[in-house]
DNA sequence: ATGGTATGTCGTATATTTGCGTCATAGCGA
DNA sequence: TCGCTATGACGCAAATATACGACATACCAT
């Protein structure tokens, strides 16, 4: 019975896992911030304020491209990245439910044996 | 001027992608979720409700451990693990913090050139 | 003590991530 | 047209994550 493997992953909880990775990087965070912050988002000007090459940065871009969080439009020579407010909001309220279902103390909840 | 590394990244920014690499895989947002469901929480029982052998299981505790979310109290021969619900608090502001910071629209911000 | 059970640790193999240099592409201006 | 600049794509090396079997430990019951 050491290894049982009943069930498989949820969906949801694949989604936010997936979600989840991509803020485990602080690079990843940093941009999602710096878009939020300023109004001028090039790629290049993003590289700039970061510890890391543009190649890494760029790389960092098309993660979270992939997932959808950010967009970019090509405008001319340069390319502007903007975040993608309404998936944003979206895994908000991913997390958000995650942690109220998961965050609350038992408070009254049935008796236990556990107590730590 | 390509790559200029002119600031590190923030702590804020490392701690929170430290506890989103937390939830970074299925199988911990299983676990956590499984926590906060049951009473029991043993750990032979998490691991025999996932897809995983108990090996895999028990490294994956021992990283959320590590990281605070969750406690284990020996209990005879069992392991009795718990959510650490103080933290997940904490952990939950961060989240919400940082989507509160990033995830609304510009609505009525000052001009800017970008249109996507 | 002895045996059985529940768990963590170690070593290892594979997959993924990270970071970066180099190249290719594509637009802009002289 | 001819460079020049900004950017993504490709390939590679190092680091890290993931998964698991085999072993070690510790506890309980007999």
């Amino acid at each position: 019975m050491t290894h049982a493997k009943t069930t498989e992953f949820t969906q949801q909880q694949q989604d936010l896992a997936r979600v989840a990775k991509a803020l485990a990087h602080p690079a990843r965070v940093a941009i999602i911030q710096l878009l939020a912050a300023k109004r001028t988002c090039i790629s290049g000007d993003i590289a700039a304020e970061l510890p890391l090459s543009r190649t890494t940065v760029s790389q960092h871009l098309q993660e979270l491209k992939a997932l959808g969080l950010i967009r970019g439009e090509i405008d001319g020579l340069t390319v502007c990245y903007c975040l993608n407010y309404e998936l944003l909001q979206q895994v908000r309220q991913q997390f958000a439910g995650f942690f109220g279902e998961v965050a609350i103390a038992p408070a009254s909840g049935p008796a236990e044996a556990c107590a730590c």
